[in-house]
DNA sequence: CACGCTGTCGACCGACGGTCAAGAAGCTAT
DNA sequence: ATAGCTTCTTGACCGTCGGTCGACAGCGTG
């Protein structure tokens, strides 16, 4: 009769404590490696506690990265002041510095986006708008430009994912071939653009 | 008496329909949009005769992937005699066309393919084998190169989805962006390039 | 007509995401 | 101390999923 059955933690705490855990396990694992049931173990509660706290295991899921999302938005968001192609620069670069030290969560989140209907939807979202910004920054708006942005935001995933797995050759260089393709693909899709954007290197 | 409860067919023919009737259904429907009981009843039988004919949900999709995946290998397949670039613009030409006229398919796949890991597995090998071919053919060694490669071949899928969902300018283009962004990419990544390819159009 | 081969099925399993009403921890007022 | 109240917590349950198994039944053969 002394010991209680189980702690009980104020709402604010044990929510808390969950998204915490959430944040680590969703990083080692991708979305459909682990299950409620397991992570409520983990946290040693009840898969209903879990459920209490989270309406289902998408939200959860996402509400585990707001946190992270905020922090990297934050970093990424350049400086208004600067000229756009500066800006984009900058951007990406912060941007690679932020793949750079949680590559292991970038891995795993693009690998779980497919699965999660919302994050795609959010994924979407953000790139529809990214896709806005560098349009409008270069001033075009042919069809085929938008779909080179559209591809080369997929040629970061891609060049991002390789280079996580093999980091074979310094940052610098990778913000260069980033750029450098970016400027290739708006060449080929036949936009104008900024006069002489000399990339660095 | 009289009306027997079930048809009884052909090992052979059996195995054929289900195979027909899987690939009609995965190009409409994502590999876990529909589950192994809907596409039974849809084929008239018994889970447990779909599972005789198939050992598993993966292996039954990966088969009937078999087959248009070899229509596709064969149509793409380049000239061994023609000369590099040349011949990855005849491949590349002819994979737009396939993707022209499978477009759900195309869509669909890509969609499963995050989720199927024999699946993942095999796209990843044919990008291996792709990104060795593109290579060697330019002669590019550094790391960056084989990034470069990599990044493009997202670069081409995004591209691809893009234009499949609004098909907004002609084919012809889209080969030339593909063809002006692996030529930019591979600049941007410092390889050595075959001297003046020049693109169409 | 009986017999065997094998194509076929209903019933079952563990694990999954998700739900519910009941119970117990801990605070407060008496 | 204790009764009562709030609310944090739980065990048991549901439907569906991919997958398995022993038994039945259609059909060609002697």
């Amino acid at each position: 009769m002394s010991t209680p059955a189980y702690t009980r933690l104020q709402n604010d705490e044990r929510r808390r404590r969950l998204l915490e855990l959430g944040t680590e396990l969703f990083t080692r694992h991708a979305y459909d490696e682990i299950s409620m049931a397991q992570i409520a173990r983990e946290a040693g509660i009840s898969k209903a506690l879990l459920y209490h706290y989270f309406p289902s295991k998408q939200e959860y899921f996402v509400a585990t990265l707001a946190t992270g999302a905020e922090e990297l938005r934050r970093r990424v968001e350049p400086d208004p002041d600067l000229p756009p192609v500066e800006a984009l620069t900058a951007a990406l670069d912060a941007y690679l510095a932020w793949i750079a030290e949680n590559s292991e969560g970038y891995a795993k989140l693009l690998q779980s986006a497919a699965v999660v209907p919302e994050v795609r939807e959010i994924i979407e979202t953000v790139r529809d708008a990214t896709v806005e910004r560098i349009l409008t920054s270069v001033d075009a708006t042919q069809p085929a430009a938008r779909t080179a942005v559209r591809g080369w935001l997929w040629f970061m995933d891609g060049a991002c994912l390789d280079w996580i797995a093999h980091r074979d050759f310094e940052r610098q260089q990778l913000l260069g071939l980033l750029l450098g393709t970016l400027l290739g693909a708006l060449t080929a899709s036949g936009a104008a653009l900024p006069a002489g954007p000399q990339l660095p290197r």
